[in-house]
DNA sequence: GGATCCATCGGTGTCGACACTATCGCACTC
DNA sequence: GAGTGCGATAGTGTCGACACCGATGGATCC
């Protein structure tokens, strides 16, 4: 998976395909990707004549993009304030999650309803390839082919509204993901998650893989909050938070 | 409920306050009101250039205006092309009440989990007081209570994000849900969805709860498609589509 | 020394203009 | 008479300018 791949799939979770100017589709890839990566930390300010003088355009555009990814969540926008990178709170990020396990539980008993064989043969292999990233230790590629994974589930779902919603709170926790899939054997245990789930929807068990998709799901914001505890006990004794130039 | 009341739940539901400058609420209250009311005919267009003339401003904050609902789903935005109000098929609509469902229960559940006795308490007053608009027939005061109740749920459950989507997909349905709650009897069958739900909060019963929110839900789809059906067969023959001078 | 006020600066919101393009009617073709 | 191509028109996207406001830092006061 290539930077290139990665702003192909941003710009498909963002919808920006045929809704935006290429312009402003351009500076939003820049903006939510880095905000993804980390590039941008969170709380920064996002002034738009800096964004402006980077993308050599006018302000115009760059609101734009900015009020795309804010309807997305990862930025946040207040009148006559600057925009700055979306900063969620503990309490936040339980929400998100508790909302995205009841949907992602809708969406495996509906696939398990839904799917043709072939489909979920498709799936199955998509995680097996994911099995080979994950052994390889290949953070980067496994993050971007999970969130294809369930991109493609919503798709043979077919709920269009359902596919947005998620797609939404995928790109809100993504950042966060990305931090608590590198800790060490988190990779493991979330391609195990999947390869049961696969099963369960092979065997046609619309409970067992709702159920299974809840639990991957509160192990992940288990995960992720570990990694926030540790992050936030580790930088007070030693480290500043770091800002780096827009 | 006057016009003004309106607004200021329409207000809330766009989450304007402190988010855009009063001229862009301004702008979108108005357009998103003409949409819920009727007066904006589904896949009218919005053109920017007219609307700016009649707020007396220049396009920018217009085109913000109908961004903010665009992401409510009310305005369909691709560019270079005029936005237009948004025409969900038969399908999408299928779709959101699906998710609106899920997300119901899961309200339900936790607002028995989690509220206060003193919160049902006046929720039921609530009830109480729809049940009287309900008799005297008052659909457009029916119609917005309904919209405050959930709201209300929403914000004593305390799950931000449930909220905002709640809070989106309503808007979704409320263009429809005024046609259908217009239907002879639809208004008691509500309102005694609404009081069977209190009493299930009332003794604790979280299954219950969820069980009457999912079923209510199905009811008013199926109001929903049956108004569009007659509607439709209804304006072949006879009627043209209403297009009204913007 | 710390809190408070104030001026300055930087950034936002809005505007009117301009280039570019989708749209629509019209002439033309078959 | 229906379909096709073209030109005029109307509307969108972007720009640079300007007025206004929030943030920042220094002077003042206690």
């Amino acid at each position: 998976m290539t930077d290139q791949d990665t702003h192909v799939v941003l710009a498909r979770l963002l919808r920006l395909r045929d809704r935006r100017e290429p312009l402003v589709a351009q500076i939003a890839e820049w903006v939510g990707a880095g905000i993804i990566e980390g590039r941008l930390a969170a709380g920064q300010d996002l002034n738009s004549v800096d964004l402006s003088r980077r993308f050599d355009t006018s302000r115009t555009p760059v609101r734009e993009a900015l009020m795309v990814l804010e309807q997305e969540g990862l930025v946040e926008m207040k009148a006559r304030r600057r925009p700055r990178v979306a900063a969620p709170s503990r309490q936040d990020i339980r929400d998100i999650y508790q909302v995205r396990r009841q949907l992602l539980s809708m969406l495996a008993a509906l696939l398990v309803e839904r799917a043709t064989d072939e489909e979920i043969g498709e799936l199955r292999g998509r995680v097996e390839k994911m099995r080979g990233l994950a052994d390889e230790g290949d953070v980067d590629a496994y993050f971007w082919s999970h969130v294809q994974l369930q991109e493609r589930m919503t798709e043979i779902v077919g709920n269009a509204t359902l596919k947005q919603i998620l797609d939404s709170l995928a790109l809100r926790t993504l950042m966060l993901r990305h931090l608590s899939l590198t800790r060490p054997g988190r990779l493991a245990y979330s391609v195990d998650d999947q390869e049961r789930l696969m099963q369960a929807c092979e065997e046609r068990d619309g409970e067992l893989a709702s159920a299974l998709i809840a639990g991957a799901t509160v192990r992940a914001l288990r995960s992720v909050e570990e990694q926030i505890q540790e992050q936030e006990s580790g930088r007070k004794p030693s480290r500043r938070r770091r800002t780096p130039s827009t």
